[in-house]
RNA sequence: GCGCCUGUAGCUCAGUCGGAUAGAGCGAAUGCCUUCUAAGCAUUAGGUCGCAGGUUCAAUUCCUGCCAGGCGCGCCA
């Protein structure tokens, strides 16, 4: 609808030009706004005040060659517009016609839950990694916010059309890795845990777990007792993370080990590939990637003095295994105590001879806050972990943790008040959004029990012309373009807001304007179309709410 | 010191590839259920969009400088 509004003017501007009306390079493709104050009609656009130095015109003149191009073409009423006004500075306000308009509806109906995905991305592909937990411990609330997000993200993308793989990298080598088997023996002999160790009440409880079932582990040398404790500690917390990822919603393609980057000679692979590209070189006994050839502020070690392997080098790896299986875009998103990061992984991208505006993109997440009892609940890797994933959605449930962390754009610091979330679930927008589909499922449900018919076939567009319906209308059009500004901004909350919108609307629509016949009343036409709308709109919350990862229960 | 993020209503936050009178929820005040889910709706109150310049028809949005807060700057992972 919007499209043909669009081609219309662009249509009147060629013709205007063509007539020497308006003299100046056209556009190729035009905006159209959805104005705030209704009163500015169904769509608007600012292309007479974009035009006006160009042309060498005022504004409002180039605004009525438009109006009068489009009256005298006869291209408003074919193309659904019933008005059309010049007002402000040059703006020019479009109102449909009201059976257009209502189209959108039986478009709506006839794709379900296709209605607002598209192509945008199509060919695509992307590789999305997000969580990439250490192995050492539960998923704490930093993790959580990526795991919802990060799974929207993964579905808007797969909305738009990319081909989405989405990957957990599982840190499962390196020093952590020790110090966590050094950990969790030492509770288990109830001896003191290193300084830098893991110290957090799970590792007592994991330590038992994995004494009860070997008992034989404590009565090894100690280099073999460290290894069966951080074998097996690493196999039973990595299913936990599995398990309670699952639980939330949140699904992985690949779960990628680190330990792999250096099986079959892959990391040679990766350093001759490097060195072949000339950015490698041998500095106090340590191999370097110069990534300060791209930007970086200092270039980065791959493989210590001592032979070991830096964890930059297994970065660099994963990144061209990414590449090599064949992802387009590696969209990577990290904590806001990563940002440092940034600047090396694109120089090193840029190393491995690619693009890195264009094969790499990072998203940094801000840090969660977690205020308790009006207290910040401050989180300390040493003193063990306040507030887990698991224990969130215990406390709150996964619809309302995942809402809460999705509906906020990641690069702000959100604070999460937890009493507010355990008491008062009305308080939480996600029951908004829920109650309106519900509430429309009740509503259809009791229209079915009358017999009215709403499908397709009873819709008649043109009989709702109620403001409220008016705007419900236009406001659930508006779908497939938030989920393709979501996809292409990289993000999901637009998708929680305008559902909030949505559900809005809903309300007020419902409150003035009766669906269901009163009484005695025979079902009338209006009955089905409303109901129609009604449907429709469940539809849209049902399909923003699936994009989120969040259920749309029909009874509340 | 350098880099990234943030500063919008009493609180938590949207909006910002420049657009008309800056929004929502919560909190405060007042109305609306004899028929569709009141987990709802309506009205009112509440703002120098951190500060100061600049760019232009137009700046909360873009640029520069400052102020305040968060985070980061290892041959750790």
């Amino acid at each position: 609808m919007q499209n043909k509004v669009s081609q219309a003017i662009l249509k009147a501007l060629a013709l205007a030009k063509s007539n020497g009306e308006l003299n100046c390079q056209l556009p190729q493709k035009l905006t159209l706004d959805r104005p705030k104050n209704r009163e500015h009609g169904d769509y608007a656009t600012s292309i007479a005040l974009a035009l006006a130095k160009v042309a060498n015109k005022q504004a409002r003149v180039i605004a009525e060659v438009i109006a009068k191009t489009l009256t005298d073409n006869n291209l408003l009423t074919p193309n659904g517009i019933s008005k059309i006004e010049i007002a402000g500075p040059g703006f020019i306000n479009i109102t449909l016609e009201s059976a257009s308009q209502g189209s959108v509806v039986v478009e709506i109906l006839t794709l379900g839950r296709k209605y607002g995905t598209s192509n945008s991305l199509t060919g695509k592909r992307i590789n999305l990694e997000f969580v990439s937990a250490n192995p050492t411990g539960p998923l704490h609330l930093g993790h959580t916010r990526w795991a919802a997000v990060g799974d929207s993200l993964g579905r808007v993308l797969t909305a738009a059309g990319a081909q989405v793989s989405r990957e957990f990298y599982i840190n499962d080598r390196g020093n952590q890795m020790d110090l966590f088997g050094q950990s969790l023996r030492a509770a288990a002999l109830e001896i003191d845990i290193p300084e830098n160790g893991y110290h957090g009440e799970y590792i007592v409880d994991l330590a038992n777990e994995i004494t009860k079932a070997n008992p034989t582990f404590t009565t090894l040398a100690e280099t073999e007792s460290i290894a069966a404790f951080r074998d097996t500690g690493y196999q039973l917390q990595l299913a936990q993370q599995q398990k309670v990822l699952d639980n939330f919603g949140t699904h992985f393609d690949t779960w990628f080990s680190e330990q792999t980057l250096y099986e079959h000679n892959f990391f040679d692979h990766v350093l001759d590939k490097l060195k072949s590209l000339g950015h490698v070189y041998v500095q106090d006994g340590a191999t370097w990637l110069r990534t300060t050839d791209f930007g970086d502020d200092k270039d980065r070690v791959m493989i210590k003095s001592d032979g070991s392997f830096a964890y930059f080098a297994s970065d660099s790896a994963y990144y061209i295994s990414k590449r090599e299986r064949g992802f387009d875009l590696c969209i990577y998103m990290l904590g806001a105590d990563h940002h440092g990061y940034v600047g090396r992984i694109k120089a090193m991208a840029a190393c491995a001879g690619d693009n890195s505006e264009d094969n790499v993109e990072i998203l940094i997440g801000q840090m969660v806050k977690i205020i308790e009892g009006s207290q910040e609940l401050k989180l300390s890797k040493r003193a063990g972990i306040i507030i887990t994933l698991e224990e969130l959605v215990e406390k709150v449930g996964k619809d309302a943790a995942r809402y809460t962390l999705i509906r906020y754009p990641t690069d702000t610091p959100m604070v999460m008040d937890v009493d507010l979330l355990k008491k008062n679930t009305n308080e939480n927008p996600v029951y908004y959004v829920q109650y309106a589909h519900a509430r429309i499922c009740a509503v259809l449900r009791n229209a079915k029990d009358l017999g009215i018919k709403f499908g397709l076939d009873a819709y008649s567009p043109e009989l709702l012309v109620h403001e409220r319906e008016r705007e419900l209308i236009g406001l659930i059009a508006q779908y497939p373009k938030i989920v393709a500004s979501a996809a292409l901004m990289r993000q999901p909350h637009r998708i929680a807001r305008y559902i909030e919108e949505v559900a809005g609307q809903f309300h007020r629509f419902y409150n003035d304007c009766r669906v269901l016949p009163l009484g005695d009343e025979k079902p009338s036409s209006l009955n089905a179309a409303r109901s129609g709308l009604s449907m429709a709109t469940a539809q849209v919350i049902n399909n923003g709410l699936d994009l989120l990862g969040v259920s749309a229960p029909e009874k509340m």
